[in-house]
DNA sequence: TGGTTATTGCGACTCAGATGCAATTGGAAC
DNA sequence: GTTCCAATTGCATCTGAGTCGCAATAACCA
């Protein structure tokens, strides 16, 4: 069993089309079956990260439905690939995107859930703080950020 | 019901051993019971953080086992009163902690799970610089910094 | 057109955590 | 010290995320 949640770090894969992913499905001797490209549908139908239960269940009609384990099953081969990467954005369930269109990194609100995505080199002064710090390498891209938005730190008095 | 994961930032009750916290709750007008008086017990027999499971199974042996489902209603209890805090290391189950005792902020290597503690002034200078980028008051006792510890980020070439 | 084997889809399972409810018990009042 | 009643417990049960075993199916290759 390999952990969907652990950071393996994988290479980015750039593909722009489900065709393209399919090629590379094909390039490493894997299948290319009905719910593999059910997955890379979900996934090039929304710009923002999917639960797999979304996936499977099929964004809402705009797809046919399909069995969570076998999305789960396909998410991980697929993050393997580094074609997908998956985000824990506070609590709910993770999130899967392509990975290209995942190399935002993020901050989240603890007390409105509010999400802002970043490109990594915005919160590079976060990183070198960390790194002057504790010499941690810090990433937001599987964990975000977290803290208070302006609005709820107000309310707070913070 | 009430979100256990959620931040409600009470302000922490500094509780120096479990009559104190006793008289906590007797202030509040709670009973004191004997599964109470155990999640006490356990929370100040350690100085790491504890998961709910570890307080039920009477964290090896050193104290009498009791039933997770009220270890959690009083985790939760505690933590409304401000005598708890939780804090998310990771993937596993959150962890809790007495609210003094857990004043410090944490950062996690993800690739080996390494987690170093903090006091928060040590990291004023990551508060500001997310301040500085987006405006949120960061804060790393609820959900950790995250990233690569110097090992491990010096095995991947980061 | 078949044969092989990866993949699917279903069911069952684990683990974290929440909840309904009858039985128990803390503690205030007497 | 008893009594009483609501707060709390403990058990069972549930939900939701995620995993796994396995027989059935279906890609791909020859």
């Amino acid at each position: 069993m390999v952990d969907l949640t652990a950071s393996r770090a994988r290479p980015r894969v750039r593909v722009e089309s489900v065709e393209e992913a399919v090629e590379e499905l094909r390039t490493h001797g894997l299948r290319v079956s009905a719910a593999r490209r059910l997955v890379l549908e979900a996934l090039f139908a929304t710009d923002t990260p999917l639960s797999a239960r979304q996936i499977a269940d099929g964004i809402a009609g705009r797809i046919p439905r399909s069995d969570v384990a076998s999305v789960y099953r396909n998410l991980e081969t697929f993050e393997e690939l580094g074609l997908v990467r998956h985000v824990h954005l506070g609590h709910g369930p993770s999130l899967f995107a392509l990975a290209h269109a995942n190399a935002r990194e993020y901050v989240i609100c603890e007390s409105c859930d509010a999400v802002r995505a970043y490109e990594p080199t915005q919160l590079d002064a976060v990183r070198a703080a960390v790194r002057d710090v504790s010499g941690f390498e810090a990433r937001f891209d599987h964990f975000p950020l977290a803290g208070h938005c302006p609005t709820c730190a107000d309310n707070r008095g913070t």
